[in-house]
DNA sequence: CTGTAGTCATAAAATTTATTAATATGAGGC
DNA sequence: GCCTCATATTAATAAATTTTATGACTACAG
């Protein structure tokens, strides 16, 4: 069995033609079917019945079933190329979201400026689902996740590094800006300007609401946080943001919030489990575990 | 690339000898050496330090990252070739842990028999955890597994069966007999004798401990209920069961748990996510899940 | 009904790739 | 300096894959 033959084999399946196949791969369509035939000599088994009245081809339930394992194989084989091609370069794939990017990165990159290892990271701004996938296929090697949920997948390894908390929004002149904090039911009658469901701010929000049995309106949603911090001190609705993303010279007031179970945002680093992190990457990784900031 | 160049590659990251490697493919030395030249040229990068003052091989980090593809890879090929053996064989490999085997299955089994389904099974008796790993290794096509959890891996998928209740099972004599149910930790100063570790009882046992603040002793732990039944019979102790190991027959008396949050032995039906389903496999499926028992 | 185009299989030849036997290299031990 | 052990190199050979040429079968148009 070699690689070759899988490919051919895969894409047989999604073409249901051996002409079309070879032509794929510019070989000659006895190519095709020689391969085919060895692997169903060295499994033993009928993986595609052939003209059956002539016009289609039909893969028996061994077929679709090995096609399910080509498909695996040939993407753990991607999977090591993209990575050894990155250990290549001796440079380590980051991936973040844009609010741990914009907002919990920074002072993590001074640390490793100190160290001299930012030069050796190669950041990759991205929504959270892209970047999962991205560390599963190979295409990154370390990911700075934020959740509300500690993540749990047996492909993936991950150091808990920070838990944030959710504040509510409001401008300097809005009433509740007196106030410490404020009982997410309270807020009932408020309308709310939201990172848009790109944002884990939407999945702790719809918890807030399910938990308290409160569904305030929301009015506009956008993925800009200037523009949400903007809305806010203009008084056209409040918000709800991670403490992370407000800053001091914000026109905003960031209030508490006075629930008992209120969700986090955690901020996780992610690798695949069956990744080995090199002498680089561990030390990257050691750097971010046992410091704090 | 090609399968047997991966196998040789796996063999040398473990016999860190390619004479050995050869040796044990019964091949020649240069074999090797070439194959991995093969492998180290395709993949554009060193995968073995070689000689290094002689005497030890040194895998690189592309070397020691590639090997655990290599692993993943030739294990999903062994997968494929097991669940095309079981195909070809149309016999449909039904994993079962002892509890479920003895009082679940039978009742199960002449709903098979009626769809003359039975014959194409071949049932696997095993602990739970064993039972899981043959199932992503491919060794078997469906399980039935006894749980106190949802089953929730990237790998399955499950189709939950039933959710039986845990008892407390005294003798016909015990003082408590005469009681309809009872508060877990009303039973503190009971003497228990329990099924061992391996079974998921103790898992749900803990459970109830840690919420209830109650630790009972455990004076006797076997893995044979006819053996906790009889000593419980004979006043040695009492036990926690759940509901289905517990025969109308038995010479024990069974009582409910009062407590609010009590765990539950959920059965579920578990196959691999990427595993096709075969139309002898569905159907089987399609029983389970459609009937009640 | 016949001719043509399309699809896949087979066989033999051509080509590419993998393996071997023989030998070289290089280091460590004596 | 010589022997041993481990891997690399090389040329020859064996094995595998691919191609070319061809045949069988079917659908379809005329």
């Amino acid at each position: 069995m070699n690689i070759k033959e899988l490919h051919y084999f895969q894409r047989l399946f999604q073409e249901i033609s051996f002409t079309k196949t070879a032509k794929f791969f510019h070989v000659s369509q006895p190519t095709i079917t020689a391969a085919v035939q060895r692997l169903e000599k060295e499994l033993d088994t009928q993986l595609v019945i052939r003209d059956q009245s002539h016009k289609n081809l039909i893969f028996t339930d061994s077929g679709k079933q090995f096609e399910k394992h080509v498909e695996q194989i040939l993407q753990e084989i991607e999977t090591a190329k993209l990575e050894i091609t990155a250990i290549k370069k001796e440079k380590v794939r980051l991936g973040l979201p844009p609010i741990i990017g914009s907002y919990y990165f920074p002072s993590l990159s001074s640390l490793l400026v100190k160290h001299d290892l930012l030069s050796r990271l190669e950041t990759h701004e991205d929504g959270s689902k892209l970047l999962l996938n991205k560390l599963i296929t190979g295409q990154l090697d370390l990911a700075l996740l934020g959740s509300v949920q500690r993540i749990e997948n047996e492909q993936l390894s991950g150091h808990m590094l920070s838990r944030k908390k959710f504040k509510i929004i409001v401008s300097r002149t809005h009433p509740l800006s007196q106030k410490r904090s404020v009982a997410f039911k309270d807020l009932l009658s408020e309308p709310f300007i939201q990172l848009n469901e790109r944002f884990i701010h939407s999945i702790a929000f719809q918890q807030l609401s399910r938990q308290t049995h409160t569904k305030p309106a929301i009015i506009y949603r956008t993925n800009d946080l200037q523009i949400i911090k903007g809305m806010v001190a203009n008084n056209v609705g409040i918000s709800f943001l991670t403490e992370m993303a407000i800053l001091p010279q914000d026109p905003v007031v960031a209030l508490a919030l006075s629930d008992d179970l209120q969700p986090e945002f955690l901020i996780q680093l992610v690798y695949r489990s069956n990744h080995l992190l090199t002498s680089v990457q561990q030390k990257i990784v050691d750097l971010m575990t046992t410091n704090d900031f």
